[in-house]
DNA sequence: CTCCTGCCTGCCGTTACGTGAGAGTCAACT
DNA sequence: AGTTGACTCTCACGTAACGGCAGGCAGGAG
């Protein structure tokens, strides 16, 4: 079975001119051209262009392709699991972006500021040479940067006003119930716990309960929301994070 | 508080030449300079930086991100919520290509040769158009193709023939316990998946209990799997299914 | 006062192609 | 047989996002 370049670009999705340039440096040359001159694939070659593409979309370089498939001391199963462990790590990277955007969402939400280091922590370059009083005395908390923190993450007045007042009303219905002895995992707490996934949901952004969870699961392990709910009333974060938790549960 | 370019690189991970490079093009100017000409970045430049390492991470272009953040018609709260879309979007993706490299080795474990649609679907490009009669007229079941597919995914002699050897034993054991009557729940079956897992783990790539119940619920799900497993043992992929998930379950 | 480190502005190099230009090729349809 | 339209070829220059170096100030430590 031979194809020509057009056919070849189609169903591997990639343009003709890639084409070309993979056999101008040697990385996929067609294995053989009509009298034409037009450029024939078979099958093998794209087996190699499956190659190829995959270690493109993992981010190699042309060259550095080039030898890894060249290279005759590797076996077929030793690419896969290549592939795999490559694969499984960028997979844990984009994780970590994830979980630390839900963090900033919520930390937006609340109004908490995070260091320099924060922001750019989830890039994986804290130095943690720096990370102790070098960093206090270098980005240390002044009142300039407090401000523009709080006025770039601020929302227009009016929705800020109604956010705020729905979220006071509902701090002041948990933490009476709270302090009336309902138990946590009690219906009434549950819904509230429901109520607090609507309002994220309904103002900032789509919150599964598998979300909030994990947001619970930080209320209790990032000290600064910890100190934001026991600010309100002393022992609401546990409080919350356990009818999170139980609210979560009975509706799975 | 300002800093310098070098200061700013180190923080944000970035080069020196990138933050001039981003203020030739407009996208990250500092907001001042000092009467020598040094550039000074203050916290705004910084969260400005932020976001653009941010949305250059999400493989967005310079330019386009510039749009992006000099829109004035959206706020933060948006662009949090657009960046986690963005990343759950990429997640999916990349576990979809974990899952094919997970179908891919298991493929090459057992020889069965994959369509050249197959090889390329997982790049998000399957032309339906062209999934039926075309497909076969173009890509149809040559001899000299599956020869080919065949070579390039075989071991070594030696190596080939212990795990052939392994995996009959295992498939005679088996098949001896469902014939014998045994429930796929039983110890001594699960015992089997449990070594079934061993197998995979040591002759091809890691395989944890989740991946391997993933691989179980292919065994059912593709037509190919569940002919391997049937033409060994009428019934047995059914049964390695259960016991696979049975096993798993005991286990965690 | 010198030395070392850091910063400045050009400016050319690189990767992985995009985008025509100008010309030959192929299969189909008059 | 001629024409048309889609496809292919080979230059060859353009682009994005920097890397890296040259040549020349800046500024604090000793």
């Amino acid at each position: 079975m031979a194809y020509t370049v057009g056919q070849v670009a189609k169903v591997a999705g990639v343009t003709v001119r890639t084409l070309h340039h993979y056999d101008e440096i040697g990385l996929l040359s067609p294995s053989g051209r009509t009298s034409a001159g037009y450029r024939r694939y078979d099958d093998a070659d794209l087996q190699r262009l499956q190659l190829v593409l995959y270690y493109r979309e993992l981010g190699f370089p042309l060259e550095e392709i080039t030898a890894i498939i060249d290279d005759p001391a590797a076996d077929p199963a030793a690419h896969l699991r290549r592939q795999h462990e490559l694969l499984t790590v960028r997979l844990k990277r984009l994780q970590e972006m994830v979980t630390a955007i839900e963090f900033a969402m919520e930390a937006s939400k609340m109004n908490i500021q995070l260091t320099p280091e924060e922001r750019f922590e989830v890039f994986g370059d804290a130095d943690p040479e720096q990370h102790e009083a070098e960093a206090e005395r270098r980005w240390g908390d002044t009142d300039a940067y407090r401000e523009s923190n709080r006025r770039a993450s601020r929302y227009g007045k009016d929705d800020w006003l109604r956010i705020k007042a729905e979220n006071e009303d509902w701090g002041r219905r948990i933490v009476a119930l709270m302090a009336s002895g309902a138990p946590a995992d009690s219906p009434e707490v549950m819904d509230l716990a429901e109520e607090h996934r609507q309002i994220i949901s309904r103002w900032f952004y789509e919150c599964s309960y598998e979300m909030q969870t994990g947001l619970a699961d930080m209320y209790l392990a990032d000290e600064r929301f910890t100190a934001y709910y026991e600010n309100i009333a002393a022992g609401l974060a546990a409080y919350l994070h356990e009818a999170i938790h139980a609210n979560a549960i009975s509706r799975a």
